[in-house]
DNA sequence: TCTTTCATTAGACAGAGTCTAAGATAGGAT
DNA sequence: ATCCTATCTTAGACTCTGTCTAATGAAAGA
């Protein structure tokens, strides 16, 4: 039993076969996948689902917040189940390849108040960029 | 003259009616453009230029290094023409105006040895949201 | 001015994501 | 266990950004 089921679970959430098996997926990834891989493996196990079933069970499980959606390269987003603690991306510019990291220090203590333009600003992300092990043995 | 459209002629790049529209529109504003603003915007000084100059326009001044593509929402991209510092970037979460800010200290620095995963890491650039003095007293 | 090379154009195409309307089903009520 | 209804799933059309193509047009050096 996946975390991330027993987490939706608790908002009264209609479980049907085919979110759980996105649940599931999400949740053993260590890596963020996009919708499209989401759907290709989701296919795996259950040929007959369906590309807007996928969106939709998407969209709500960043609309319930158990799910956050991230966006680097400007073409698909990737879907990261880990909301509880704050952590920042590593992302691999020769495949895309997005992993979560942890910093020493909160980004938002270096923006200092006459940086902040009248705003009130609440969050503070780091994108990390390079290249995979992968990527750079591949040259 | 923009400065802009001084830096691209240094690069050998033929001037064209076109690219100077471009080039300086993105160089007098204080905000960060969409690719269809810019397009929308060109019209009303040259209602014939096209899509497809405006994309190959910004594309390229991107490939010479004298603008950045930004991508904040997953949707379209946004054009940044200020290259010389570096610099990280405010985002309104009520209307999505993007504005230029500088931290104090290099958010690399953050990011221990065991955080990288075996990642060769280049760069760090970080994303602040808020909402803009209009949107907060919008509620 | 002539020529060559590069830029511009309209419109077709592509990828990611959303919407719609019809049929199917989870889960509470009986 | 069965029924019922709200809601979920599905296929495919549609939208929005952005790219490509092939023909025409123009910048800039000789």
């Amino acid at each position: 039993m996946s975390d991330l089921v027993a987490r939706l679970r608790r908002h009264q959430w209609r479980m049907t076969p085919q979110r759980r098996v996105i649940a599931e997926m999400l949740d053993g990834a260590h890596v963020h996948y996009t919708a499209d891989e989401i759907l290709e493996r989701a296919c795996e196990h259950m040929p007959e689902i369906s590309r807007a079933t996928v969106y939709n069970t998407l969209n709500e499980m960043v609309a319930l917040g158990e799910v956050a959606e991230l966006n680097f390269d400007g073409r698909s987003k990737r879907y990261d189940p880990n909301v509880d603690h704050d952590h920042h991306h590593l992302i691999c510019d020769g495949c895309g390849t997005t992993r979560d990291v942890h910093t020493t220090a909160d980004p938002l203590d270096g923006l200092p108040g006459d940086e902040r333009h009248g705003f009130t600003v609440t969050e503070a992300s780091i994108t990390f960029r390079g290249r995979c092990p992968d990527c750079v043995d591949a040259g």
